[in-house]
DNA sequence: CTGCATCCCGTGGGATACTG
DNA sequence: CAGTATCCCACGGGATGCAG
């Protein structure tokens, strides 16, 4: 169980890489440049959103077209192994949005037994 | 897109922790106790684990019952939450599994195109 | 415009030792 | 047995500045 070489622990996509999942949105509906990926994604530096980037294309999950102009112009788009665990990712969410409320409960209830456990010892 | 109070944000499970979903396994067929779960999870340190469980037991995710005995006994076992975020999970490493070969391809493509831009800049 | 170089920091996670 | 207490380090990620 959980051995060296289990193909789990190979997982490719790392969902927790705090800005692929939000890049994979930006490109779900046609190809961006990176400077009109840095718009929605509010925050993100020009070096985080890069090595980002660089991950997603060396796991083909997108793919790099860099245009001979001036000024340069780069274009990223989704591949079908991209567009794939993007709808991976959206069912995750969906999960995630419908299951929000109970957890939020499950933090508060939790709060609420530490607060009580606090006064039974301080009683 | 991606404001601040976006629910996406708030998306309370972090699969990405490293031991959240081995433990998620371990009791999905009934629950353990602490150190049946270290058994398994080679590795992982006591305190670590700790973490791990406190951190799921906070979003409702698993139930923590300590019996008052000496030696001291403590379960761990899924609550439907939990037991809900496992079989999300379940797809997700299903997903993975599936794609994996087309992303190991992927990964060695890019690698040789490196290796060939080297050689043409060298050239 | 599209990044790369450099520096920096918080934190997740590990090692080790100790306790009720 | 089931943790807690300390210490420590790597690394993801951010800030800033520069270059082709």
């Amino acid at each position: 169980m959980f051995a060296e070489g289990c193909p789990s622990s190979a997982v490719p996509i790392r969902i927790g890489e705090k800005w692929a999942g939000m890049v994979l949105v930006c490109l779900a509906d046609g190809p961006r440049r990176f400077s009109e990926l840095k718009v929605p994604l509010r925050g993100v530096t020009p070096k985080v959103l890069t090595e980002t980037l660089r991950a997603l294309e060396r796991d083909g999950m997108i793919t790099r077209t860099a245009y001979d102009e001036m000024p340069p112009r780069v274009e990223y788009a989704l591949t079908d192994l991209g567009r794939s665990l993007f709808a991976m990712m959206h069912a995750c969410r969906e999960w995630a949005e419908a299951n929000l409320p109970d957890v939020l409960a499950a933090r508060e209830a939790y709060l609420d037994a530490q607060a009580e456990a606090r006064t039974r010892d301080a009683g």
